[in-house]
DNA sequence: TTTCCCTCGTTTTTT
DNA sequence: ACGAGGGAAA
């Protein structure tokens, strides 16, 4: 495999026009390429390059839309088909789950089935498993250890805690776990955490703290994720001829989303990459915006100092949006200063400017985008194709209620993911110590769930023990109950509940694990506890156990469906309806929609105040490469708007809109204005509306009032539902105006009645001039009757 | 052991 | 405003 058949010249395919210096037999073999290569047909002459050049290390400079997994897949396709590679010569990684399984499916699709057999296309974490689970013993594991989430990692580090004598209130749990988090995302272990770090927590104990953590984690004979990657590092620093054997097995490297590895990350690469140096990283600085996570955008902005000889292609034609919409996008991201710098351009048309709409408060901004998504639904434009992205996850709860009442089909991407819901981790929790009864943390999180009386005092008495005679709980309380130590009504319980696990476990060899689970859920008493449950989710969550079972079918055995469990936490999604997306920024990440939806552009909330306080101008940067992202998101149209009050942490405050918009090229902008304009004088997109400084406050709705019917301020550009005739008297929430007057309704109870926004609907009850209302299509209501006519 | 009340925090999220 | 989690009372 020395001298592939087609060994590439240099980085000039045949369709690299600049001939000069390329040999005429070159240039012959490559005139025989797009016949043998139907895969690199329709690639432009850059896309071409990044994936021809297959020797050395290459860096891919992929903006948004240009195509950058066609060129990782045609890539891998390439090494194959040239018979450069085998699939598992090749170590093909990426952060997420859903990438790696899109990236299979498509190079399956390229190559046939040659491809499915890629073993070492995965997560970082996958791989890093799938290395540690065969010299577990050489950093001190053994080969079936578990992987903790982040629930059991916190419960690990409380005890810790506890154990080493730190006051848990003034250095918690959480803020262990993110230190720890931190150290692991650089590759520090225990010893080689600065000093002066570990100095800085709790007083100086945060070394002995970590070590203690560790310690702990290897008793349980347990990792957590940022160890996947760190036991890698320390494996093969100290067994280098184990490195050796994958630096030689990873002819090829292919990395995605460069720009969002971590210092391990880069360090676990690094180290593989230096056998054969042929190591590709596909990657966006502009799109880097997991810096709160460990990302180092330096690994991508240094990757030609690191890797000397590098070859750097720029992705630069953008195939997703139209011109304006890009043009805001680069306009915006020119701004940055720490970026390899990249200019996106297409051979779309201009298509429709980017739109900027002002609105009263974050209510109002709500209601004009369900309008606009109405208006646009009536045009025939698909739900699926419409997005709203927000900064906060907290700005969902208006859209979605707007949503609702309008009846309005949506979908919350990147909600609780199933696996992390709390039934499911408590079947889980029973799972784990039926394949593993030395799983500590299992056992802890469902002695006591269902409630059974075997509370805080008892686990006291099985740690102690369990400590003394250095045994898993479950063990220890199997002994206990053959002693008096304990009080007879714990005892039998625990002696049945001991009892069960070893029936379960020995259940597990004969019968299918799906059954075994189903089993394990009712005799526990763990469905019967959500069945006598009457709170609302109730339901839900039987559902959720239901789907859980139902999911374990796939799986050979209960080991492997745990493995799968504890590395991919995402949601099963229900495909295909015909849905408006509403999701954060950082959800949006990789998708797109031919509308996009960009609500909440204010100071302090786009660019977060937070992230500004935190990391200064890194922190504003990486907010802009958020702004990018979301901006990039459409095909079509991008519809950005701000609100001019907004509720934060439930205290109404005014708020300016964001400097991100002063920053948009002004010839891709358009600004929605409400019929009466809405800011003379003040800059392009009335910053600072004077009337209403800072001073406005929660009794000034009067003056709320006054100030949008007298200006016009933020009306509905579409009238309909939510405004009253424009120039009229506005209708604002009917509950923040809602003040008694104690004058007598003139409505009944029982009679019907029309609201402006919530449609038709019956009278329920009557107080003063405020009525509750049983809405037909948006439930019960208080309501006051100067919006109410007669129905 | 359980239940109720009070305090605290509240960007983004993968594995 | 609001929910989660911890501590004190039943």
């Amino acid at each position: 495999m020395q001298n592939p058949p087609h060994a590439a010249s240099r980085a000039d395919g045949p369709a690299g026009s600049q001939g000069a210096g390329t040999s005429i037999s070159a240039r012959a073999m490559g005139a025989l390429r797009p016949d043998a290569a139907a895969y690199l047909e329709g690639l432009n002459p850059e896309q071409r390059r990044a994936v021809e050049t297959t020797e050395g290390p290459v860096l891919v400079l992929a903006g948004a839309g240009t195509g950058k997994t066609r060129v990782l897949t045609t890539r891998i396709a390439h090494l194959i088909a040239t018979n450069r590679a085998r699939p598992y010569d090749i170590l093909a990684v990426t952060f997420t789950n859903k990438a790696a399984r899109e990236m299979k499916h498509r190079i399956g699709a390229l190559i046939g089935p040659a491809g499915e057999g890629m073993p070492w296309l995965g997560t970082f974490h996958a791989i890093g498993t799938k290395i540690l689970r065969r010299h577990a013993e050489l950093v001190g594991l053994k080969s079936d250890f578990t992987i903790l989430g982040t629930d059991d990692q916190l419960r690990l580090m409380k005890q810790v805690i506890l154990d080493q004598n730190v006051d848990e209130k003034r250095w918690p749990a959480r803020a262990l776990s993110h230190a720890i988090d931190g150290w692991k995302n650089r590759g520090l272990g225990p010893e080689q955490v600065p000093a002066g770090e570990a100095q800085a927590f709790a007083f100086g104990k945060g070394a002995a703290l970590y070590t203690a953590y560790q310690a702990r984690l290897a008793t349980l004979n347990a990792v957590d994720f940022g160890d996947l990657l760190l036991l890698c590092l320390k494996l093969w620093r100290e067994n280098p001829d184990i490195l050796q054997t994958y630096q030689s097995r990873f002819r090829y490297i292919l990395v995605d989303e460069y720009q969002d590895t971590n210092v391990a990350q880069y360090l676990w690469l690094r180290l593989l990459a230096q056998g054969h140096r042929n190591v590709a990283c596909v990657g966006d600085d502009d799109q880097s915006i997991y810096g709160w996570r460990g990302a180092e955008v330096d690994n991508i902005l240094r990757f030609e100092h690191d890797f000397p000889g590098a070859v750097v292609v720029r992705l630069e034609r953008n195939y997703r949006s139209t011109g304006h919409i890009l043009a805001a996008a680069s306009g915006l991201i020119a701004r940055n200063e720490g970026r390899l710098g990249k200019t996106l351009r297409t051979d779309d048309e201009p298509g429709e400017r980017v739109t900027v709409t002002g609105a009263w408060d974050s209510e109002e901004e709500a209601r004009q985008i369900a309008e606009a998504i109405e208006r646009l639904q009536g045009k025939k434009h698909p739900l699926s194709e419409i997005a709203v992205l927000v900064r906060i996850s907290a700005q969902m709860r208006e859209i979605e209620d707007r949503f609702v009442q309008l009846g309005l089909p949506y979908r919350v991407i990147g909600g609780p993911r199933f696996y992390e819901r709390a039934e499911i981790r408590d079947a889980l929790a029973y799972l784990r110590v039926t394949a593993n009864p030395a799983d500590d943390l299992a056992f802890e999180r469902i002695v006591n769930t269902p409630k059974r009386g075997l509370g805080d005092a008892t686990l006291q008495q099985l740690h102690a023990y369990a400590r003394a005679e250095r045994v898993p709980l479950l063990l220890a309380a199997r002994r206990l109950c053959e002693t008096d130590e304990l009080k007879p009504r714990v005892r039998s319980t625990l002696r049945a509940l001991t009892e069960s696990f070893s029936r379960w476990a020995r259940s597990v060899e004969t019968q299918p694990h799906s059954e075994v689970a189903q089993t394990i859920l009712e005799e526990s008493g763990y469905t019967e506890m959500w069945q006598k449950d009457r709170s609302a989710d109730a339901a839900g969550r039987l559902e959720n156990l239901k789907e859980f079972v139902r999911s374990m079918e796939e799986f050979p055995d209960l080991a492997g469906f745990l493995e799968h469990v504890s590395l991919v936490m995402e949601a099963s999604e229900a495909e295909g309806a015909e849905r408006v997306s509403l999701m954060t920024l950082h959800a949006a990440k990789g998708l797109e929609f031919d509308t996009v939806f960009l609500p909440g552009w204010e100071d302090g909330l786009f660019p977060n105040q937070r992230a500004l306080d935190e990391s200064g101008r890194a922190g504003l940067e990486e907010e802009r490469r958020l702004a990018h992202v979301g901006l990039t998101r459409a095909r079509k149209r991008a519809k950005l708007s701000f609100a001019v009050n907004r509720r934060i942490h439930g205290l109404w405050s005014s708020t300016i809109p964001s400097r991100f918009i002063d920053e948009l090229p002004e010839a891709s902008v358009d600004v929605v204005e409400a019929p009466a304009h809405f800011s003379a004088g003040a800059s392009r997109f009335g910053r600072n509306p004077a009337p209403f400084g800072s001073s406005y406050g929660t009794p000034g709705w009067q003056r709320a009032q006054a100030a949008i019917s007298g200006r016009g301020f933020g009306a509905s550009a579409g009238g309909g539902r939510s405004g009253g005739p424009s120039g009229g008297p506005r209708q604002i929430e009917g509950e923040l105006v809602a003040k008694s007057t104690g004058s007598p309704s003139a409505f009944q109870g029982g009679q019907r009645v029309f609201h402006t926004k919530f449609g038709p609907g019956t009278v329920a009850g009557v107080d003063g001039n405020k009525l509750t209302v049983d809405f037909d299509k948006a439930g019960r209501k208080m309501v006051l009757d100067s919006f109410l006519q007669p129905g």
